[in-house]
DNA sequence: CGCTATTACTAAGCATGCTGAGTAACATAC
DNA sequence: GTATGTTACTCAGCATGCTTAGTAATAGCG
């Protein structure tokens, strides 16, 4: 059996790999706007309003000391702001800056991201709805660790 | 529309989501065999004999840099060496170590890695040939980018 | 033979992901 | 109202991924 080629491959690698190649073609696009692919996440979580860090964590599933660095990095380049909350000295507000939001505005009224995977595969919708699953179902525990 | 629901991302953002978390609950179970989810896909390509860096990072489908890490971290834990080639002194010829053998061993009789996504799908044998094509397509340049 | 080009790998810097540990601010208990 | 606990965030360290910039060894050309 041909280790190379991915027929061969284990579902978990098949699925690590083509994560890592689509967000490479997607961080291509987004680097001509100054943002990386964990940075689009952060600022389209920011849609309906400012947010503390912690929820921008839960929202793109990510720790929040992953998160901390990069808003940070988007505060660099002028995405979003950070101000203490004055009631709870603890959080941090995020807030998107106009130039943040016609950042996301360009980006959403492209179909870049949809049609950059769903272009190559013959059911986008099952595949989705496969993606969401894996996302929803529980871990269940693992079968097999003998 | 709620952000925090997966329904309703993009196919890029499922894509490396899911991906992220089935790295996640598969390097957990990697960690008991001292073992990365980079370290395991290296290993594995040494299944058929030893391969220069080069090589294995093509194999791997990533940077030589990148593998150069990756091999260094694995024959400091002891699942391979690493000896110039010879007959070529710029190569470096990696070859699984005993250790190395029986940790793929032991993973490979494990039905893990698959089981651990293909059971939370409703058709895996679709999921993986979309997968598939996502790696084999050519990205055949981008649309829209107004 | 000697100069140049190519090949194979390493080094360093940035961005993300994780974990573990630390600090400040708030909340609660006594 | 001080002591304890929880919450929100940051710092530091490791492992990957990338890019750019080296350094050795080989190949090829005149």
């Amino acid at each position: 059996m041909d280790v190379s080629d991915p027929r061969s491959w284990s579902l978990g690698r098949l699925l690590s790999t083509a994560a890592r190649q689509v967000e490479q073609e997607w961080n291509e696009w987004l680097a001509t706007h100054g943002l990386t692919h964990a940075g689009l996440l952060a600022l389209h979580a920011l849609s309906d309003g400012p947010m503390t860090q912690r929820q921008l964590a839960a929202a793109s599933r990510v720790e929040e000391q992953t998160m901390s660095r990069v808003v940070e990095r988007l505060q660099r380049m002028g995405h979003v702001t950070r101000d203490r909350d004055e009631r709870d000295r603890r959080r941090v507000l995020v807030r998107r800056t106009p130039l943040g939001d016609a950042v996301v505005e360009a980006i959403e009224g492209s179909t870049f991201s949809d049609e950059l995977v769903g272009r190559r595969l013959v059911d986008p919708e099952m595949f989705r709805a496969e993606l969401v699953r894996l996302l929803t179902q529980p871990d269940g525990g693992r079968p097999d660790v003998s």
